[in-house]
DNA sequence: ATGGTAGCCTTGCTA
């Protein structure tokens, strides 16, 4: 079971790379962010008749997620649990394949310190505690997404350049570690130790074409679907296509 | 010291 997420920054934009991607990687779960459209909005026809099925949380002119997969799919949850006020487009929830799927776009907290930043804190919060709800129920489950955080130096071309940024700021490392101290498993670290392999290139400056890049989206497993992870990467081909998102897709499969 | 790009629509905001 081979599962991915992808920040497509504008799906409706984006259409004809997600569907040559989508046949050509043969992924069985997709888990998409920066939808930038509302939910009526989503091509979601396109996507049917080539055999996907959908849950979309869209939201006009910013964020929206979605999971895209080649199994039936049961919504449980449209939002991340924890702030009835908060109304962004940033999570979505479901069963489908056999496993819990998340979609999530953590907020990405700049400028910092200041509001978009006590908000992404917060957003980490929720997020760490609905975590504790999901392995007290011991689901099979994967949260996979655009989280915004380089979890280390490791992931960032110019640390020193970017020690001050949201992605990278201590208690946004804090608040990742304490999630991923609950017992989750990064499916691209664990099986690719190489430093400076990244999932995102700025559109300015040249990114792309000097490898400045930040490695902030991430499939993050279950213990017990950790066990069985045979293989993860990042599929750098749709980056440097033309008109391409600034992300590009992160992958993993799965035994069974 | 600044602006560089992209996508949305709000010709500014978000990233």
């Amino acid at each position: 079971m081979k599962l991915a997420t992808w920040n497509v920054n504008s799906v409706r934009k984006r259409l004809p790379h997600l569907l040559a991607w989508l046949d050509a990687a043969t992924p069985d779960v997709v888990a998409l962010q920066e939808l930038k459209c509302e939910t009526a909005a989503m091509p979601r026809a396109e996507l049917e008749a080539a055999g996907w099925h959908l849950a979309v949380v869209g939201q006009k002119s910013y964020n929206g997620v979605a999971v895209v997969s080649r199994h039936p799919i049961q919504v449980l949850s449209e939002a991340l649990p924890g702030d009835p006020e908060d109304t962004q487009a940033r999570y979505v929830e479901v069963e489908t394949g056999g496993i819990r799927f998340v979609s999530l776009y953590l907020p990405n907290g700049n400028p910092a310190p200041g509001d978009k930043y006590t908000y992404k804190l917060g957003w980490m919060r929720r997020l760490i505690d609905h975590t504790r709800t999901l392995l007290a129920a011991e689901v099979p489950f994967v949260l996979a997404g655009d989280y915004n955080v380089c979890p280390t130096d490791d992931d960032v071309y110019d640390p020193a350049g970017w020690q001050e940024d949201a992605l990278v700021r201590p208690d946004t490392r804090r608040l990742y570690r304490e999630l991923i101290y609950l017992g989750l498993t990064d499916a691209y670290r664990v099986l690719n130790p190489e430093p400076h392999r990244y999932s995102f290139w700025d559109y300015q400056k040249g990114a792309w074409q000097k490898d400045h890049g930040l490695r902030i989206d991430h499939l993050l497993l279950a213990p017990t679907l950790a066990d069985r992870l045979a293989a993860s990467g990042i599929d750098r081909g749709p980056r440097g296509g033309e008109e391409p998102s600034d992300h590009t897709p992160v992958w993993c499969r799965l035994t069974q």
